[in-house]
DNA sequence: TTCAATAGTTCGATAATCTTGAACTACCGA
DNA sequence: TCGGTAGTTCAAGATTATCGAACTATTGAA
């Protein structure tokens, strides 16, 4: 059995740490995967770029862990990652949603 | 003469710079204190944390301006900054205003 | 005009953090 | 049990942040 993760409850989060992940494009990318779609595992196509190296990504998938907002599970050999919504809202209302919707007219720099 | 300071357009603003310029605790704050109040310089009790060396101030400040998230103009021998609260809600709708609501609950970590 | 004080910037060195290849663990199916 | 797949951990090199010290600009007073 692997070590199970470890999810922060959702009034443990701090405002700074989910600025801080979402900071990163690769990150950022990963949660528009996330939010688009249902929850996925890492090697998903759909979940992150695909170019990334396996460590590197598996970093970023923690990083987004901790600071919040993913759920992970182990499904056999895989993790599915999910986005905490619901709970982040809560907590932060409307921060998630309009980052999300920002991040579409992102084109430019 | 001093060298002028140098802003972004505001379309040029990305949201990655924006997010990663808040995700720090001591920018953060200071952008609280411009939403907050008015302009101020770099050492108006009000602008930034007391105890900060002033190299330090000073490179949180540029981070800022260069992310788009302030302008800074020269009075003579200070530095006013100010907010660009408009020019990013027109740009980013929602995620400046949800922010700052959403750091005043964060006391948790 | 000269001088001291104030406000902030720039530089350089150390400290902290990020990225990534390589090795490793866990699970599934044949 | 063996091979393949999915992901983690480790360690080292590359980036980036912090902060003291030296510097520049401006103001106000003598």
């Amino acid at each position: 059995m692997q070590r199970p993760f470890v999810h922060p409850a959702v009034d443990d989060v701090s405002l700074e740490s989910v600025l801080y992940a979402l900071a990163d494009p690769t990150r950022l990318e990963i949660v528009k995967r996330l939010a688009g779609g249902a929850a996925c595992g890492m090697n998903c196509s759909m979940a992150a770029p695909a170019d990334l190296p396996k460590s590197t990504q598996s970093h970023h998938f923690q990083v987004l862990r901790e600071a919040g907002l993913i759920r992970s599970e182990r499904r056999g050999t895989e993790v599915v990652n999910s986005l905490r919504c619901s709970e982040l809202d809560k907590r932060f209302p409307g921060v998630i949603a309009s980052i999300l919707k920002a991040s579409d007219k992102n084109k430019k720099k």
